[in-house]
DNA sequence: ATGAAAGCGCTAACAT
DNA sequence: ATGTTAGCGCTTTCAT
């Protein structure tokens, strides 16, 4: 038995710091019998190490089960593979696909996400950027664009990258990936009045993006001489119940609605059930048009028109930008517009 | 100009790193006049300071726009203030009320969340670990017990404190919030047996823990003397189209269904728009019951029945434990059975 | 291809 | 109440 050498004039050790009992990478280094650095670079980039060391470090891993720190990694390196995504909430189904797609993207190449939620009130947001700032992510995915001039000044000082989505905007903080709600809502119009409708009616949530499309679908609608058009304000994030009450509204007072542009799928199935429980024929008396295109949308009865956007593409375009930047590649675009399209199913 | 004095024997200063050129807590102490752990102190620890100092340390973090580095923090003194949580997915609706009051309960004592897919496969599950543990979380939550023996060995080695949700078990990992699938699947067949209904079906998603409540459902029906119930399998995230396809399947051959439990609410609008496609009249021909009581489910028309499952009790039960655990406090329950609840609607 | 030294920015432990 | 010292675990820079 080799006991620890009672060494009787060692400098003893004064502070103990605990040290957290985990296996370090140094740990691994003394048992594959090389410099910590040499540890390192094996798990790091293998290619710098011969495989001979390369094998004897994934040996020592193994049978240490050692697991790298990346909290010291990132402060060492200045690189904290973090992401940090807000949203203005998890609850409404519009932002999973987005977020979806942009978790699975990073994890493939090996960063996490971080979630924050805004909610729908600026104040908030601004709280939040403190909290996200100060984990040092390699990238911040907004949703929308950042109005607040003070977040915008605190984003652009601390020289993260910043992704903005679900929005266009003419004086980007950084990048940019959306669609223009103005055009959406400008499209679901002439939509509309092609099909010979005439009294449009718009429920919207009280969401700055909402609203956009909202009163660029009535400046659309008056352009084309159709009457005043009809719009009920609903709280966001939006609700099936919200759509009902808006055409119980509409068909209690004032002349008869005979188009619908919802802000949300939930609110146009809220107008369909309404419609249905009336005994209002859709399409024939009434047409519904939604927005987001849910995967429910398709397969209701009547099929619900409703303007399509790539979620997913917006997740994938953003942690691209992200990671692109984080390992110093050149970005070519730094504003890509996704579009949308308007599916006309048999709502319409 | 001063040129670099080309210090004869100076010790010259070899090395230089960059240093992210931030502000730091020493230029916020320099500033201020008082030591960095003094300042350190001021900011985590205010009681601690005298009022005087406090108040310098504030104009100078103001002063300088400083930052705080929580990955410097954290590696300090080895509290991350970050919370990992896993979901199958952010596609369905069915997590994001348990996220949302997770992620606000967390953000309001300071902590932030990490969020990871695992599909519904269990193996991503694995690999998804190794990327949580290496961040050092404060705390793991995960939708679900874990089952990977791999997995349960890895968090049980690294001692971060885990919460199991959205199930029971009887060996919890270690902290443990959910209720009973069985029991759902019982209370439901139960409920419809007796109302009358005697030819019963199920459509539930291939996920493990749907599987739990339909096997549950078919086993109480057997025990009731109802005839063999129809089951159908569709792939999780469930969708509306599966519910429509689901009974639609059902009416083109066999013994016809008199109620039908389904795996989710969506999985229900969907059997509920086939049903009105057909012409089959809901409740009188046929009974639907939803799981998860999601928003639009009261404001269906019908309204569905469903089971209420409180997504947010859990997110919050989950910051709490996860928060006492991090800050030393002792934990009396480890295990919280939060229930559910059959409402019933004008479906059944 | 490998290693030695020096921190990254912060806080725990030990003074005073 | 405030300061000194010594790291947390890793990776950078520079040297061989």
């Amino acid at each position: 038995m080799v006991k620890p050498t009672d060494s009787t004039a060692l400098p003893t050790p004064k502070r103990s710091r605990r040290g957290s009992g985990a296996v370090t990478l140094h740990d691994v280094a003394r048992l594959a019998a090389v410099a910590p650095i040499t540890a390192s670079r094996a798990l790091n980039t293998p290619d710098q190490v011969s495989p001979e060391v390369r094998q004897r470090v994934a040996e020592a891993v193994a049978a240490l089960g050692y697991v790298r720190n990346h909290q010291a990694g990132a402060l060492a390196s200045a690189r904290s593979r973090l992401v940090a995504a807000v949203v203005p909430t998890l609850s409404g189904p519009v932002f999973g696909p987005m977020l979806q797609a942009l978790t699975e993207a990073l994890a493939g190449q090996g960063y996490q996400l971080m979630l924050g939620q805004s909610g729908y009130v600026d104040s908030r947001e601004d709280a939040l950027l403190d909290a996200i700032i100060g984990r040092r992510p390699d990238g911040i995915v907004l949703t929308g664009v950042m109005r607040s001039p003070e977040g915008r000044r605190r984003l652009l000082a601390c020289g993260i990258p910043v992704v903005e989505t679900w929005d266009l905007s003419p004086d980007p903080l950084d990048l940019l990936v959306g669609f223009s709600h103005a055009e959406v809502g400008r499209a679901v119009a002439r939509f509309l009045a092609a099909r010979g409708r005439r009294q449009l009616a718009v429920v919207a949530g009280d969401d700055e993006r909402s609203q956009r499309r909202e009163q660029a679908f009535c400046r659309a609608a008056a352009e084309l001489g159709l009457p005043q058009v009809r719009v009920i304000r609903v709280p966001a994030p939006t609700t099936l119940q919200s759509g009902r009450r808006a055409l119980a509204q509409w068909c209690a007072e004032g002349p008869p609605v005979e188009a619908v542009f919802c802000s949300s799928d939930l609110l146009a199935l809220g107008v369909l059930t309404e419609a249905q429980a009336r005994g209002l024929s859709v399409p024939q008396a009434l047409a519904v048009v939604g927005f987001g295109d849910q995967d429910f949308a398709a397969d209701l009865n009547p099929a619900l028109s409703s303007v399509r956007i790539d979620g997913q593409a917006m997740g994938r375009q953003a942690a691209q930008w992200v990671v692109d930047r984080a390992e110093g590649r050149a970005i070519a675009e730094r504003v890509v517009d996704l579009g949308f399209s308007l599916i006309e199913r048999s709502s319409t």
